[in-house]
DNA sequence: TCTGTCACG
DNA sequence: ACGTACGTGACAGAC
């Protein structure tokens, strides 16, 4: 724990008691038109597999897909075949089934758990009230339960589309911020790597700058897959990558993933060092500090399981950056909330989604809040390099963004 | 209640 | 040689 958590209790409890309005109207055009597809979606699949079964079954689809249409297998869980996304994307060329199946997984997933299950925890009120979990995240990071409003769809059309769904009051707007690159931010910080923080120093794409330094090339003769490449070198820092889960991400050979990391830290040598100092901070001490103060104990590098011991070293490094990144968000929100207030402005938090904030007010203050809340934020820590934000404005939650 | 899967950061 | 990217929560199906 840090000193923030105290007055952040009074915060969280303002922000679960605030409410974020459902559109319910557009949720179920959005709704039936989802249902449609997944129907028709579950007649094409039994189609093609000669059978009717439960698709939603991962045993059944096993079964389906690696002994009745032959596929090719690829890992195993602990009970059987694995068929999850990674799987099916490797298959996807071998049977017209494969495409079939990862949309209705993308469509009833979105469907059973916002479609149909969110509109059930609309309160009195014609509000959705989240509650805020202060001990759960080992990092420090804050969770949200009944309903989780941290993991509300972005990523596809259709899920962007129940983004849209989350709307402001009638005469009231949303006002979204979020940290521009926090966690490697954080890591530049952190690890006092000069060469990462002039990246950021001079605004460049991190991912791009990434893949320039690694690859030795200028950034306008970079491909696209090599700056797709970078970002997982640079996200496989900040979780503690090994060249084994790098290669699998990568769908590279171990000793290419092996280059690019060692690359990497060449380029970046101060980020190998801080790497090593996370480490053996919890190895001398059973545990790490993140730059606000906070603890992680980690008794899994005292392990003599070496899987376990290597977890705990991914974790060592992992914990300082998000649990900083994390700490960093809670000083904001405290600051936000008391700025906002002494402004005179009526503007609430809504929401936290760990770099982003979300408020609610009138429409005519949104102009001030949009500033209060860009420097509360920029402001939460005395950074080199800075942080920044990006703002917005909009109706609904994803018009903000 | 556990497992697999997948939504988000 | 070993084989996992970090942190969460919710849902359906299987047991």
């Amino acid at each position: 724990m840090t000193r923030i958590e105290l007055p952040l209790v009074h915060v969280l409890r303002e922000t679960e008691k605030n409410g974020i309005k459902l559109d319910t109207r557009q949720l179920e055009i959005v709704e039936r038109r989802i249902n449609a597809d997944v129907i028709q979606l579950e007649r094409e699949v039994w189609e093609l597999a000669g059978e009717e079964f439960v698709i939603g079954s991962p045993q059944q689809l096993g079964v389906v897909l690696f002994e009745k249409l032959k596929l090719s297998r690829k890992r195993r869980g602990k009970t059987g075949y694995s068929t999850d996304a990674r799987v099916l994307q490797a298959i996807r060329d071998e049977h017209p089934i494969i495409p079939k199946i990862e949309r209705y997984r993308e469509l009833s997933k979105l469907a059973q758990t916002y479609l149909v299950a969110l509109p059930n925890w609309i309160g009195d009120d014609g509000r959705l009230h989240t509650t805020f979990e202060q001990t759960t995240a080992a990092t420090g990071r804050l969770s949200s339960i009944n309903p989780n409003l941290q993991n509300i769809p972005i990523r596809t059309e259709t899920g962007r589309e129940i983004r849209a769904c989350f709307i402001a009051e009638p005469g009231n707007q949303l006002l979204s911020v979020d940290y521009g690159q926090v966690e490697l931010r954080v890591l530049a910080h952190i690890a006092n790597e000069q060469v990462l923080r002039d990246i950021f120093l001079r605004g460049e794409d991190v991912h791009t700058e990434t893949a320039s330094a690694v690859f030795e090339l200028p950034p306008e003769q970079l491909d696209v897959g090599m700056r797709s490449k970078a970002k997982m070198v640079n996200y496989g820092i900040v979780y503690g990558l090994s060249a084994y889960g790098l290669a699998d991400r990568l769908q590279i050979p171990q000793d290419e993933a092996q280059e690019f990391i060692d690359r990497y830290l060449e380029r970046f040598p101060a980020v190998a060092q801080f790497m090593q100092d996370a480490v053996e901070q919890a190895e001398q001490h059973g545990y790490v500090s993140t730059l606000f103060g906070r603890r992680r104990q980690i008794p899994e590098i005292r392990a003599r399981n070496w899987q376990m011991r290597s977890l705990g070293r991914r974790l060592a490094v992992n914990t300082v950056i998000q649990g900083t990144a994390a700490d960093i968000i809670k000083v904001a929100m405290v600051n936000c909330h008391n700025a906002l207030a002494a402004a005179g402005l009526t503007t609430k938090t809504i929401l936290q989604i760990h770099d982003e904030l979300l408020f609610e007010g009138p429409a005519e203050e949104m102009e001030a809040a949009k500033e209060i809340v860009t420097r509360e934020m920029i402001g939460a820590a005395d950074m080199d390099p800075p942080l920044t934000v990006d703002a917005g404005v909009g109706d609904n939650w994803l018009s903000a963004k």
